[in-house]
DNA sequence: CGATTTTGACCAGCGC
DNA sequence: GCGCTGGTCAAAATCG
């Protein structure tokens, strides 16, 4: 698996090997030594041996058993000289092995030491994924010196294709490699830093990978590439508006527990899963102080069956957000490399969010690591309300390079979940490029502030968007064309009574599935508009898996 | 009557 | 060691 454990057996081989030869070539030399009792020194060589052949043969007469003697002599001098020369070769060998694992020692101890460095620098960690945060709380939180989790998308487009396999695979290395490391002193090491009161027996935590491929299986599926992170409960905190008691997240919750908690009149109620007998999953939750329609649940653990489908995406949300915990710099694991390898296997959609479009404020404050103590896990903020903020459609377009339109037009009221979920949408997939067959550049902005507007409003977009992400997840890469998106109406909820059939725009949605993403092709009347979510998708499932689910969440939750 | 909720008791972790 | 706090347990109450 790891490198330790190669070099090892490298090691292990080469000194098998080695002994090996060695006793051989001891017991050849015995054996020699036997045979020709006659010569008194060892490794005695050829030249000598001819000598003293000669010299024999000059002083004897020929006879027959000297000759024999002779030839056997002259045998066992070339097996002695071919031995030795073995043994030089093995000694060379031998050094070039042990100097490998200096290095490789060398470097490792060096890693951690650099990872020890960056690890007390600050031990707090924002998440970001797209911009500045405009919330004033948000700002207050962020005071500080907060380390941002860049996630850059660093691999260029024309090689993100040939890389894609390359990098899902490195992931999935460096992920097994945490997994399945055999040194029970890293494993100890690490459980001595997750929570130490965990009750849940480790053979009930269902590893992600599996749970992943549950949701997955109800969801739209997702393949393979998520390895079993280690036994750490996912702690997700969700904050939405709700009036009712808890959140409608389509699993069964049975309250076990009400605490009145320090610093809040409000009670915290405790629920745990009762989907399945024995499911380790509990939430907590409570009332916001600031704002008592806020309600905040936080999700903790990982269910051990197959979830409702309802509560797929969101189950799948927390799974994925533990995996982003997993990332976070704080935790002991990432210093073994996850980090390193999802920085450079999982580029992430913007070029240093924080420093391009300042507009993008949305998604900041969706997610981050909770501020002031980031072992609470994650923060799914989804009560903000949708304004008309100029938030930004992110697109790059033939006929206009910066086109700035208002992603929803008008906000539903009571509906700030899933008007996020439409920003949300708009945030995911970054790297759209519309191409419109459009005319001179002021009409053409207008015509594609006209298209974008409709494309965001249009539920068959969400569903093509859903198909293909599960298509895509799903996959056995299918590099054939799909016509008429499948429909998940189910999964989409329909809006104003559009949805299900013939929209109310004609419009009319052509999937196709890229080997480097998805096109969605829109026919509006004279022009086609041709929306590619490239490469984000592809280059990292477990993002994708989590940004799906996160997508969709709000469609169940309600 | 079984499932769920309520609620006081209990326990463990943590800071002083 | 003690007190505070968060989390869980379990018996009683309530609900459908």
């Amino acid at each position: 698996m790891g490198p330790e454990e190669t070099g090892m057996e490298i090691d292990l081989s080469l000194k098998l090997d080695a002994q090996h030869e060695e006793r051989t070539t001891e017991d050849q030399d015995d054996h020699h030594r036997q045979e020709v009792g006659k010569f008194p020194a060892e490794g005695k060589r050829e030249t000598e041996v001819e000598e003293e052949a000669v010299d024999q043969e000059g002083h004897t007469t020929v006879d027959n058993s000297v000759c024999d003697e002779t030839m056997k002599t002259e045998e066992i001098s070339v097996l002695q000289l071919e031995m030795d020369r073995m043994k030089e070769e093995n000694k060379a060998l031998r050094k070039a092995v042990e100097q490998t694992m200096k290095d490789y020692y060398d470097l490792q101890m060096k890693f951690s030491v650099v990872q020890q460095n960056i690890q007390t620098k600050d031990p707090r960690t924002f998440l970001s994924l797209t911009g500045n945060n405009n919330s004033p709380s948000h700002e207050a939180q962020n005071k500080g010196s907060p380390r941002f989790l860049e996630m850059n998308h660093q691999t260029p487009p024309s090689t993100a294709q040939e890389d894609d396999a390359k990098q899902r695979h490195e992931l999935g290395l460096s992920l097994t490699l945490q997994s399945s490391s055999t040194s029970q002193e890293k494993e100890d090491e690490y459980m001595g830093n997750i929570e130490k009161k965990e009750d849940t027996p480790k053979a009930l935590i269902t590893p992600m990978q599996n749970k992943l491929q549950r949701s997955s299986s109800l969801g739209g599926g997702i393949s393979n590439h998520l390895s079993s992170p280690p036994n750490r409960k996912a702690r997700v905190s969700v904050r939405a508006r709700c009036e009712a008691a808890t959140m409608n997240d389509g699993c069964q919750w049975r309250k076990y527990g009400q605490k009145i908690a320090k610093g809040n009149p409000c009670p915290r109620a405790y629920y745990r899963c009762t989907v399945a007998p024995g499911c380790p999953v509990r939430k907590q939750v409570q009332r916001c102080l600031e704002d008592m329609s806020i309600l905040i649940t936080t999700y903790e653990g990982t269910h051990n069956h197959p979830l409702p489908v309802g509560a797929t995406a969101m189950a799948s949300t927390a799974s994925a957000a533990a995996s982003f915990m997993l990332l976070d710099s704080s935790n002991p694991l990432s210093s073994d490399g996850i980090m390193s390898n999802f920085n450079r296997s999982a580029p992430f959609p913007y070029q240093s969010p924080q420093f391009i479009n300042p507009s993008l404020s949305y998604a900041s404050n969706l997610i981050n690591i909770h501020p002031n103590d980031p072992s609470k896990g994650i923060v799914l903020d989804l009560t903000h309300n949708v304004n008309a903020d100029a938030r930004q459609f992110p697109i790059a377009s033939s006929s206009s390079q910066q086109p700035s339109h208002s992603w929803m037009p008008k906000p539903l009221p009571g509906n700030y979940i899933g008007n996020n979920a439409t920003n949300i949408v708009s945030d995911l997939f970054p790297r759209q490029l519309v191409e419109g067959g459009i005319g001179p550049k002021g009409e053409g902005n207008k015509l594609l502030a006209e298209n974008v507007s409709a494309i965001a409003s249009d539920p068959k977009f969400r569903v093509a968007v859903a198909a293909a992400i599960s298509s895509l997840i799903n996959k056995e890469t299918q590099t054939t064309t799909t016509s008429h998106p499948p429909m998940a109406p189910s999964l989409i909820p329909t809006r104003d009574g559009e949805g299900g059939g013939t929209s109310s725009n004609s419009k009319n949605w052509i999937l196709e599935s890229l080997s480097t993403g998805v096109l969605f092709k829109h026919r509006l009347e004279d022009h086609t508009t041709t929306v590619v979510v490239e490469n984000v998708i592809l280059t990292n499932l477990r993002l994708s898996f989590f940004f799906f689910s996160f997508w969709l969440f709000p469609y169940f939750a309600l």
